[in-house]
DNA sequence: ACAAATAAGTCAACATGGCTGACATAAAAT
DNA sequence: ATTTTATGTCAGCCATGTTGACTTATTTGT
């Protein structure tokens, strides 16, 4: 289930992104980095799970293209925060409202108290360590 | 929250895999022939929406390695029925254990209320089409 | 103050698993 | 007898992962 899910949750985005050049990669990149504006590089890759060069390849494109901005830390000025600039932002809405509009209408059609074990499910899934992410409010 | 759960779900599968040389493509294959024993090509591209050429390379190297059997359709032997041989069960069970292992953690944190608004709410990102599979006890 | 560690980036080469396009073979359907 | 279908193959391209080696700027620790 998780498969076919999974499968037809990226479907319409990925066909957004080709229209851009882009990926699924890109799409990742796009959408952490909403969620988290100001991340740092070692935030995403750690989040990826991927190589800094594999990274650094979408990275980059998204950087040249100006979808995404890299700004000095303040405290720690070797660091290059992440932010999407408002092209970047509305390339995040458009692929992410598909996606939305998918899930909520899954969620629907299932209920509150489905959504609710779907999060607590999913959750448990979900690496010890990341699953702080989820509870308060946190970064995503 | 997919992202996660999808990431860490296959994390250890793909190790396993990787020790045999094989990829998430090989899973996905061994994965669906298993649950469905004389299924057709055609069938498992539908299901994996890739192209024959892409599945070839796996799907070949999966029946030269000796993982899988093809045998001529009954009543169309135009038709090459995929099975598991002892070999690819062996494997396909090796496999699903650990990811059963970790879908069972969670599904016992979480209670079966839960698990079940967990199916229902991915039974309803799942395209239409597909969702027959999980109603009764189809193919899946 | 200096050495070591860290954050980020770069170049090069390689592997996997998608893709398109063209074509082949056997069997079934018309 | 012809066309369609199920499957497979060859060749080449692209996206996105990997390793390994090395650079630069900045921070940290002794």
């Amino acid at each position: 289930m998780l498969f076919f899910a999974y499968r037809d949750f990226t479907a319409k985005a990925d066909q957004t992104l080709a229209q851009f050049g882009f990926g699924r990669a890109h799409h990742r990149v796009i959408y952490f980095v909403g969620r988290n504006p100001g991340m740092t590089v070692s935030d995403l890759l750690g989040i990826l799970r991927i190589t800094k060069q594999s990274l650094s390849r979408v990275l980059g494109q998204l950087v040249r293209q100006g979808f995404i901005i890299q700004n000095p830390g303040s405290t720690d000025r070797r660091q290059r925060l992440l932010s999407l600039t408002d092209k970047g932002s509305e390339l995040e809405r458009k692929l992410t409202e598909e996606q939305r509009a998918l899930i909520a209408r899954a969620y629907r059609s299932a209920g509150a108290d489905a959504v609710e074990g779907f999060r607590k499910v999913l959750l448990g899934m979900i690496e010890e360590g990341d699953r702080r992410r989820f509870r308060p409010s946190q970064p995503r």
